[in-house]
Formats: structure tokens, C-alpha cells, sequence
DNA sequence: AAATTTTGTTAGATTCGTCTAACTTATATA
DNA sequence: TATATAAGTTAGACGAATCTAACAAAATTT
């Protein structure tokens, strides 16, 4: 399979991240160019592109769906991004803030060798410092977890496991709070009118807005 | 200071290597040409646009040289590039001819936290897997050897410090030889004609041509 | 069913990095 | 010094990835 641009894979791992997080297996050229920050326009030029190399099925005015091609091309990516995140956590010293950024460029490294042997080197990781699953070298990986903190009826206990918003923003907010992976979360009560939860952790108790606890992903 | 395109880069680390390897400071648009494998139109075009934004001086049909921040920012990529080296053949247990393909793509990675990160991680290495040294982080380094293995006289023996060419044909020539970095080589005859030598390693006795000879550093 | 809004497409332009072909200037050779 | 060769420049083109502005189709609301 030939070489893809930099820019090829960007849109396939968009498409990938969109069509399985709506559910519905499908996208839109609308909803592509909000997730990159890109001009419909643009995107609609590239979908011709990437349907023509058979990585996407897609006529004018429908839905866009991943074709085989186009999924294992992006799991492939997906895979580089968060072996390198986990790299940089590990063994960098990097906070987990930190890391998405910089893997967003290490993920386009070409070579197979390097993949594998820094998959070898981090002694096959399965999770990234994000909580996310990472394919292993057939693209196969965990389902992800479904189940949010704003979920958690009060009085409960949960594990936050993963993250979902994986901006510095968000995480930095997440550290604020003394929270982290792994950690267990007690929520303490629960507001009618908007959600808005106290929650606790290691004996530290904090208010949580819905918005914060959706992206929170907890077993 | 902007941020550079991948390509100019390139352009600034191809010309920091020819004007310091002519010994002359400068550069010709036809020379870098054929270095980078480009057409010198092209080069002409980026000649401009370098000396636009301060990074080189040059005036139509004259020679190319480098202004300072030219080569700050080359040396920056050389250190990167040497670093991300050392990583694979230290760390990823890639071999000494695999290595530079990849670091190509790697030293573009732009985080001034990765590359200082990776320079602890690698304990400040002052050398990279073809002896070549590594920039320090105010972009200082040794001064490279002058010395090659076709210098040597008949019945001397010398210590190989580095390579020249990093092609991954002439270091697995190298590797086939039985020669390493930090060897003893002991020159046994030498053709007054062709320069053909016979060498002797850990023992081993090879023929090697005058281009394989200058090709390697010795002190 | 008509009107409005949302979604998607097309045409035309721009920037970057590259090329070929034709031209100009500088250098080397007779 | 005249001519030939080497080195360097310019004009015009092209593909990739992006944009804006205008248009078309589909979906939703009244
Ligand atoms: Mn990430
Ligand atoms: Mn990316
Ligand atoms: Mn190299
Ligand atoms: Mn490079």
C-alpha cells in the first residue's frame, strides 16, 4: 500500500475517532471539518481523494464509512501515537498533559522497525497514560470503556479509569482536583438541576461540573 | 524566531555541511543542488527566500554563506538528529547502518522539552554511533577529526574515531570488514598506483580502495 | 407544501515546494 | 581576446493542501 501524507493520516484518524465515537459507524463532512478545525470545502476535497484510494465509502451527499484499508491505517497510527505518549510518560519524564502533543507528530514517523522495537522497549504496554487502550501489532485492542463518573449514582464508589478529553487544559484541571488514574472516587451528592457534583478523593472533597465529570471514564 | 518548514531545514543543514566540509565557508547554488538531489532552479527559489528571512547571505550569482542564526538552527537539527541516533542504536538496539534514515524524520520533531528530555535520558552522550560528535545544548561541540585511514603510512596503526559517509552500504561494507568504531586498524602495504590497501583488524587481513580509506576517521 | 435552516459541493484563488526550458553571467580554454 | 563551458537565474507550470464565496441538495419547521 503506498505511502500516505501526513495529512492523509490526520483525516483517516479523525474519521476513525468520529464514526466509532457517534455510535453510528458514519460521519459527515460537516462534523470531519469541525473536529480538524478545517473548512467543509477542504475536507469534501480530500474525502474524493481518500475515497478514490479506497480507504473510505462515500457519495455525494451521503455519509462517510471507513473501508478496511482506511480503519487498519488508523489503528496504525492511533498505535505509534500512544506508544510514543507512553514513552514520553515513562521514560521522559513527561506529565501526562504533556504527551499528546508532542506524539501528535511522533505518530507520523514511518518505520516499522522503530514501532515495534519501542513497543519491545516499553515491554508491551496496553494502556497509554490517558487510561486509553493501545493495538497491539494485529490493531487489536480493548474496548473501550463506556461508563462516565456522571453516571455514578450517590453514595458510590467507582475507579476512574481513562480519560476522555485529553486536552492540557482538562488534565491539568483533573491534577488540580488531586485526581488521577486508578484512583477511587467517592461521589458524595449529586445536583438536580444541573448535575453539579461534590465529589471525593483520598479524603479530598471537590465540586465537579457535568461537563468534567462526562469525561471522566470510571468502572 | 519563527518556526521553520520542515524543508528549510533541510536546506539549512545540507548548507552548514557543505560550507564547513569545502573548508571554504561558502557555497555554490549548483553544489547544493546536487546534494540535496534537486534541481538548482529549485534551490535558487528557497536561496531567496533563506536569505529573506536572515538565515543565509548571498547575492545573485554570488556564493552562499551562513549567517549566525543559519547555523544555530542547523546545528539545533544536527543535534537533534545525532541524539534521536544514539536513542535507536542505544536504546531500540537498531544497528549502526539503520539508524540515520530514521533520525531524517525524527530530528523535525519540534519540543524543545523532547530534546533535552532525550539528552538526560541518554546520559549527555558526546557521540553518536558513527563517532560523530553530538552539539551540547549551547550548541558547542568538538572539532571533527581531519585524519583519515588513507593518511596513514605503510606498517602505522591507527584508531578508527568515526565514518564520513553514512550510508547504510558503505557502514554494512564497514561491519563486513570486521570493523568498528574505536578499532585498531594496522595498514600492511599500500599501492603506489591505485592507493589499494591492505589493512589488518583484530587480526584479519582486507583489501580496501582509496574511497573506503577516506571514508574513515583515525586518530 | 412552502419556507427556512443545515449540510454538502463547486469554482476559483493562494501558498509551498518542486519541475522544465530558456536565458544570463562568470569562468576556463584555446 | 574570443569562444566554449559551467554556474546561476527567470518564467511558467504543476500538485498538494488550504481558503472564500457562491451555489445546490437535504432535512426540519411552520
Ligand atoms: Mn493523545
Ligand atoms: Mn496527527
Ligand atoms: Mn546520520
Ligand atoms: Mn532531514
Amino acid at each position: 500500500m503506498m505511502q500516505l501524507s501526513y495529512t492523509e493520516e490526520n483525516y483517516l484518524k479523525a474519521l476513525l475517532k468520529i464514526t466509532y465515537e457517534s455510535g453510528k459507524g458514519q460521519a459527515g463532512t460537516n462534523e470531519l471539518a469541525t473536529h480538524m478545525d478545517l473548512k467543509p470545502a477542504t475536507v469534501n476535497d480530500m474525502l474524493r481523494k481518500l475515497k478514490e484510494k479506497g480507504f473510505i465509502s462515500y457519495q455525494k451527499y451521503g455519509k462517510i464509512t471507513m473501508l478496511e484499508p482506511g480503519k487498519l491505517k488508523a489503528i496504525e497510527i492511533i498505535r505509534k501515537h500512544r506508544l510514543w505518549e507512553t514513552f514520553l510518560y515513562k521514560k521522559l519524564e513527561f506529565t501526562w498533559d504533556e504527551v499528546h502533543e508532542v506524539a501528535e507528530q511522533l505518530e507520523h514517523i514511518q518505520s516499522a522497525k522503530l514501532v515495534e522495537r519501542l513497543a519491545k522497549f516499553l515491554d508491551f504496554p496496553e494502556f497509554d497514560p490517558h487510561g486509553d487502550p493501545i493495538p497491539d501489532e494485529n490493531g487489536l485492542f480493548k474496548v473501550k470503556h463506556k461508563k462516565t463518573l456522571s453516571e455514578v449514582g450517590i453514595g458510590k464508589k467507582a475507579k476512574m479509569v481513562a480519560v476522555k478529553d485529553n486536552s492540557s487544559l482538562f488534565l491539568k484541571y483533573v491534577m488540580g482536583v488531586g485526581l488521577g488514574l486508578n484512583n477511587v472516587i467517592k461521589v458524595i451528592s449529586k445536583q438536580d438541576y444541573d448535575s453539579l457534583m461534590v465529589i471525593e478523593v483520598n479524603g479530598k472533597r471537590s465540586n465537579v461540573s457535568l461537563k468534567f465529570a462526562e469525561n471522566i471514564y470510571v468502572i
